[in-house]
DNA sequence: CTTTTAAAAAAGAATTATTTTTATTTACAA
DNA sequence: TTGTAAATAAAAATAATTCTTTTTTAAAAG
């Protein structure tokens, strides 16, 4: 389990730290997209040593390395995501109440990257799609 | 011309003021989906006087009044644009080269609403829809 | 297993986008 | 024309994020 990323990490050029793999962790098992912030949050109850800081930079090593995707958002503070494969984050609410919900279509998702690709003669391998839906209510 | 400005303004119980009636005719007036910081700019030579603080207020009262929309961003500085029609964005670059190209293509976005209604059983009055394509190159 | 060292984390300061507060000015209704 | 609520300007405050320095640690090398 733990062996796991650790190559993972190791493939990266990496070190395996306490850290990263607790926010790796987290991210994983929760369906919440957190903000650096809630991430921390969490993680202080386990590990009562760990910075804002090393979250912040810890989630932008992660990002960077395209393990985990970063979303934007209207408010301007970024959530973040483990699942990399394509699929539509549903938003509702706003600030601090912002949800964002994962909807795995895969029809949905081909239709918008044929288009995509059709209409626009881009190569989807090279594009990220974000299909963001808010609901006003 | 600033008649209708002035009756537009009146509707959603605001005031024509040389600020607002600026700001609003540099976004329609422009493709670039400017950022605050960019509407600053480019007013400071015509209004000197102009604030920042100003600037920014005017758009979120705009925004609000759903005169313009906001448009979300990975770096989290806000982006702005008068064309409330739905149309998707084609984001290239990062952080301050950051460039939106709007994409008129009904089809797609007649898609994707028809998808969303149906998959998702949503009232798509009261949703708004961004397909944002991001570019990695 | 121990030592070395480059990388990462902690600590906290700095930066920057944005918001808020207060004082002054202005649009426009009466 | 004048009074008043609303808007702007000015400046301070806030909050998310990044950067800098010091300390710690993973893991490579011996």
């Amino acid at each position: 389990m733990e062996k796991n990323f650790k190559t993972l990490f190791a493939e990266k050029g990496l070190k395996m730290t306490i850290q990263r793999l607790a926010i790796l962790e987290y991210l994983i098992n929760t369906k919440t997209h957190p903000s650096a912030e809630m991430v921390y949050k969490y993680l202080q109850k386990k590990y009562p040593t760990i910075t804002l800081s090393t979250v912040y930079n810890t989630l932008e090593t992660l990002v960077k390395k395209g393990i985990i995707k970063k979303i934007p958002t209207f408010s301007g503070i970024s959530r973040y995501d483990a699942d990399t494969t394509p699929h539509i984050h549903f938003v509702s609410g706003h600030d601090k109440n912002l949800t964002i919900e994962d909807v795995h279509d895969q029809d949905l998702i081909d239709n918008i990257k044929n288009a995509v690709s059709q209409k626009l003669n881009l190569d989807i391998e090279n594009t990220n799609i974000y299909l963001i839906i808010e609901n006003n209510d």
